[in-house]
DNA sequence: GCTAATTTTGGACAGTCGTCAAGATTTTAT
DNA sequence: ATAAAATCTTGACGACTGTCCAAAATTAGC
């Protein structure tokens, strides 16, 4: 076996780390589909163009896969409200492209959204993920505060939470309304778009 | 075999209730310990006084034996706060009673806590508990807003937030305390307790 | 085109899983 | 005390798991 760190070639390294990129999102797939739970690496290999044992030939061992890919899913993941903040200008359009986003990526992305909330939850009985799930998880604050905060500049008006707050806030309706649409639920995302409006005015 | 349902003998029919408690108490054990995920029913069985055999003498599968636990679960779920809302006499006692008590379980019952998350996350997978999730996860949201309304009629204001919102919050807040809580963060609890009592005031 | 290195396959492995049933043990009824 | 019923143990089954490896297939260097 040759190890991407002993290699030369420059275009051997790149398609080392490219199929280190395809197997992983094949990774995301399946957890996506089957939850952490279910997700086996034969499932896995199954969504990818490859056999099971090509899995051992990129990485390592399954902990090593799983944690590449949360590492990938991360990048999809905290930035997804940046477009709103930066269309909106004024304080009610962000309100409401706030909360149209959140209804709109509820009822699109449902699949990846439980997986991460999926991911987060085994971290609380795994150590291996625990770093990479806060580093996410921070991020995802980071960028739900972008949101309160370009609105309390709208409304001139000051924050009254703290950004941990207010993250674990929308972040608790959001999940909610996740169970909700997967029982479906029709009215989910309708409830959600409107609770998230109404706690942003709450929140400055 | 002898099903339960054909018994005569009332004592008989307790006694098989009783083991059926037990072993749920036992799984509901190696739920906590291990996560979803991990839980095996030898797993559960070597938490018991019984072997592995026995769980399907009461028990028709895995998923009836978790069912029942679930169920049982519940019990000791969703009447946690209410001597905080007897015992309060003001606005103020009730709303630091009330970030103690969520920090004091969660000091202490962290294990039985990250399990009802990995059960809730679960049943974004699978439809087998969802039915009695959604069931727990109302009549939690009905002891928040008891402390919530308590609150709102001691400080003679309206509560400016749904029931579903209130219990979002709190619960978003209260899942990232624990988190944090098990990662090490030893000032998770105390943040917890602010936080809670800070947005309780912003509620109502 | 040939050799050598890289990549991929598919099967074997040891272990664990849920499930089941036969037999041993205990409890109950008479 | 004895027979019947209920309860529990033990070992087995087929299926599935992560991991590893020898051989096949593919690609790269000359």
């Amino acid at each position: 076996m040759t190890q991407a760190k002993e290699r030369i070639s420059r275009r051997a390294v790149d398609k080392f780390a490219q199929r280190r990129e395809q197997l992983a999102e094949s990774a995301l797939q399946a957890l996506a589909e089957l939850g952490y739970a279910r997700t086996s690496l034969r499932e896995i290999a199954q969504k990818s163009d490859f056999s099971h044992g090509v899995l051992h030939y990129y990485f390592a061992d399954k902990v090593e896969l799983l944690t590449y890919a949360v590492r990938k899913f991360e990048e999809v993941c905290v930035t997804r409200y940046d477009d709103v903040v930066a269309a909106a200008g004024s304080a009610e359009e962000l309100k409401h492209g706030f909360g149209a986003a959140m209804a709109g990526t509820l009822r699109t992305d449902a699949a990846m959204h439980r997986l991460w909330y999926d991911l987060r939850n085994q971290s609380l009985f795994e150590e291996s993920f625990r770093g990479d799930v806060l580093d996410i998880d921070e991020q995802r604050q980071d960028m739900v505060w972008r949101v309160v905060r370009r609105y309390a500049e709208f409304a001139e008006r000051p924050a009254q939470v703290s950004p941990e707050v207010a993250y674990a806030a929308f972040d608790g309706l959001f999940q909610r309304a996740l169970l909700r649409q997967l029982a479906g639920q029709d009215e989910a995302a309708d409830r959600l778009e409107a609770d998230v409006a109404a706690l942003l005015t709450h929140f400055v």
